[in-house]
RNA sequence: GGUACCUUGGCCGAGUGGCUAGGCACCGGUCUGCAAAACCGGUUACGGCGGUUCGAAUCCGCCAGGUACCUCCA
C-alpha cells in the first residue's frame, strides 16, 4: 500500500483502488439512510458511524465534501402477511397517526441518536416524499429508453431487456439466469413480464394513504427509485462514492445501478462502499428478525440483554474498534471492554493538556503519525489507528510519570496528532459527567478527602480507609497523589 | 438450492508469504501505609487435513462449522 494515497475497497471491483475524485478537491458521497418507521437500533449506527468517519477523514484531507444521506419515508413493503402494504402506512394505521406524523417522530428520534453518537449531519438530507416529482421524471426517462413497461397502472423495470444490453448483477455478482431459477412467488407477479422485474411506480390500493398523482396512476414510487432521483439531483449524473449496508447490495443497489444506467445511459457511481453488519449471537441484528436493541435502550440500559447502560461514545468506539467491512459481534463483555478502553484513551487526552514541556525530549512522533495516516489511507482502517493511539497513551502516561521527557515542539506535535485523530477524525468526545459541575458536591468531597489527608498524616489508617472505601462504594474513584489527591465520579 | 463471504489466544478484534497490532481480562513486578490509577514484564492464537515454498495465520485444494444476500432490512 503506497504511503500517501487514500485507497478504498470498491465493492464493484472487489479490490482496493486508489481514490481519485471526479473533480479534484471535491467529493460527492451518497449514503442510504434510514427508513423511518421505528427507532434506530444498534445496526443503524454502523453505517452512520462508518460514513461519518469517512466524511470526517475526507474533509481532513482537505476535500470539499457534499455528503447526501436520505431519509426513506415512503414506499418499502412489509414482509409479513400484509404484503404489499406500505411500511409507513402500516405503522400509521396501528398508532392512528398521520403517516407524516410517524415519519416526523422517528426522524426526530434518529437525529437525536445521531447527535448523541457525535455523527455529523450530512450536507443534504433529502426525503423520498419531498422528491416524488424527481422520481416520476426518472421513471419517465426509463420508459423513454424502453427499459420499463406499464402494467395495470404500475410501471416495472424490464430487467431482461436491460440485461441484454448492460450487465445486470455486476455489483452483487449475480446472473439473471440464476436469479430467474430462484425467485420466490410474490404478490403482483402476474402484472410483471418476468419475476426479475421490479416496480418503479406502484399503483396505490384503496387502503393506501400515502399516494401521489402520476401519468400512470395515483400511487407511490418504487422501491429503489428514490436514491437514483436524489443522488442525481444533488450530486450529478456521475459522482464519487455511494455507500450503504452490505444488506442493500442486492437488490437495492443493483437496481439503482440498473435504473441510473437505463435512464442516463451510463453508470453514476465510481466507488461503491459497503459496511458490514452488527451481529448478535452470530446473527445479523435486524428489524425483521426482531433481535434488535434500540440505541435509546443501549443508552438507558433498559433491555433484557443488556447488563448495564452503555454511553453513546462507548457505542461509537465499539464500532470504530472493528474495521467497517468486518462483522462486529455484540456482547456485554465486548462493550464493557470498549468502555474501559475508551476511558483510558480519553483520560490520556485530558492528561496531555496538563503536560509541561522540558528542555529535552526522549520521544518523537513521526512514526506514529505515519502509521495513523497509513491506516486511514488503507480503506479507513480505524482499528489500526486506535492501536497506534493506545501506543501514544502509554507515552503520555510515561511522561506524566516522569519516565519520559518531551520538549515543546514534540509536545505540540503530540497534541496535534492525538487530538486530530481522537476528536476530529474518529469523532470521539469527552463525555462530561454532569455531576462534576456541581460545586456543592465538589466542595463536600474535597472536604472529606482533606479530612482523610489529615488522618493519613497522623497515620490514622482506619479513618483514612473508611473515607476512601465509603466514597468508593458511592461511586467515586479516589487517586492518591504525592502531594494530595484526585477524584472523579465514575 | 444458487451466489458471496467468514473461522485468529479467556473475550473483542487487526494483520494477506518471513520482522508476529491493539483493547479488555488474568498473573508477576515498580510506586503506595495499604489500595486505586499509572508504568514495566509475562501467559494463552491463527477451524481440520493435505499441497506449493527455504519459509504460510497469510497462497492452492479438500473437509468441517458459521454468516449474509437471493423478499423489506443498516
Amino acid at each position: 500500500m503506497s504511503a500517501n494515497k487514500l485507497h478504498v475497497y470498491n465493492t464493484l471491483t472487489r479490490k482496493k483502488e486508489v481514490f481519485t475524485p471526479i473533480t479534484p478537491g471535491f467529493v460527492g458521497m451518497y449514503v442510504c439512510g434510514p427508513t423511518v418507521y421505528g427507532h434506530a437500533h444498534l445496526g443503524h449506527s454502523r453505517p452512520a458511524v462508518t460514513f461519518d468517519l469517512i466524511f470526517r477523514y475526507l474533509k481532513h484531507l482537505g476535500y470539499k465534501v457534499r455528503y447526501v444521506r436520505n431519509i426513506t419515508d415512503v414506499g418499502h413493503l412489509v414482509a409479513d402477511a400484509d404484503q404489499g402494504e406500505d411500511k409507513i402506512a402500516k405503522q400509521a394505521k396501528i398508532s392512528k397517526l398521520e403517516p407524516m406524523e410517524v415519519v416526523q417522530h422517528f426522524t426526530n428520534s434518529y437525529h437525536k441518536n445521531m447527535d448523541q453518537l457525535n455523527v455529523l449531519p450530512p450536507s443534504i438530507e433529502p426525503t423520498a416524499t419531498g422528491h416524488i416529482i424527481e422520481q416520476i421524471h426518472i421513471v419517465e426517462k426509463i420508459l423513454e429508453q424502453g427499459y420499463a413497461y406499464v402494467s395495470m397502472g404500475s410501471v416495472y423495470f424490464d430487467v431482461e431487456k436491460f440485461a441484454s444490453k448492460y450487465n445486470y448483477g455486476k455489483l452483487s455478482g449475480r446472473k439473471t439466469e440464476d436469479l430467474k431459477a430462484n425467485t420466490r412467488e410474490l404478490e403482483g407477479q402476474d402484472e410483471k413480464r418476468s419475476s426479475l422485474d421490479f416496480a418503479i411506480w406502484k399503483k396505490a390500493q384503496p387502503e393506501h394513504i400515502m399516494r401521489w398523482p402520476s401519468p400512470w396512476s395515483e400511487g407511490f414510487p418504487g422501491w429503489h427509485t428514490e436514491c437514483v432521483a436524489m443522488s442525481t439531483k444533488y450530486l450529478g449524473k456521475k459522482f464519487d462514492i455511494h455507500g450503504g449496508g452490505m444488506d442493500l447490495l442486492f437488490p437495492h443497489h443493483e437496481a439503482e445501478i440498473a435504473q441510473s444506467c437505463a435512464a442516463l445511459g451510463h453508470d453514476s457511481v465510481n466507488y461503491w462502499l459497503h459496511n458490514n453488519m452488527i451481529t448478535i449471537n452470530g446473527q445479523k441484528m435486524g428489524k425483521s428478525l426482531g433481535n434488535f436493541i434500540t440505541l435509546d435502550e443501549f443508552f438507558s440500559g433498559m433491555h433484557d440483554l443488556l447488563e448495564k447502560a452503555y454511553s453513546p461514545m462507548t457505542i461509537r468506539f465499539f464500532i470504530l474498534q472493528a474495521h467497517y467491512r468486518s462483522t462486529l459481534d455484540f456482547s456485554n463483555e465486548a462493550l464493557e471492554s470498549a468502555e474501559k478502553g475508551l476511558e483510558r484513551l480519553l483520560k490520556a487526552a485530558a492528561l496531555l493538556e496538563k503536560i509541561k514541556p522540558t528542555e529535552k525530549s526522549s520521544v518523537s512522533f513521526e512514526q506514529a503519525e505515519e502509521n495513523c495516516y497509513n491506516a486511514m489511507n488503507d480503506d479507513f482502517n480505524s482499528p489500526i489507528v486506535i492501536a497506534n493511539l493506545f501506543d501514544l497513551v502509554k507515552v503520555i502516561n510515561s511522561i506524566v510519570d516522569g519516565k519520559e521527557t518531551i520538549d515543546l515542539p514534540n509536545l505540540d506535535k503530540l497534541k496535534s496528532l492525538f487530538n486530530t485523530f481522537v476528536f476530529n477524525i474518529l469523532g470521539l468526545t469527552q463525555e462530561e459527567n454532569s455531576d462534576n459541575s456541581n460545586n456543592l458536591l465538589n466542595g463536600v468531597v474535597d472536604l472529606l478527602l482533606n479530612v482523610r489527608m489529615d488522618a493519613k498524616a497522623s497515620k490514622n489508617w482506619d479513618v483514612a480507609d473508611k473515607i476512601r472505601n465509603e466514597l468508593s462504594d458511592l461511586g467515586f474513584e479516589i487517586k492518591d497523589k504525592k502531594d494530595g489527591f484526585e477524584w472523579e465520579l465514575k
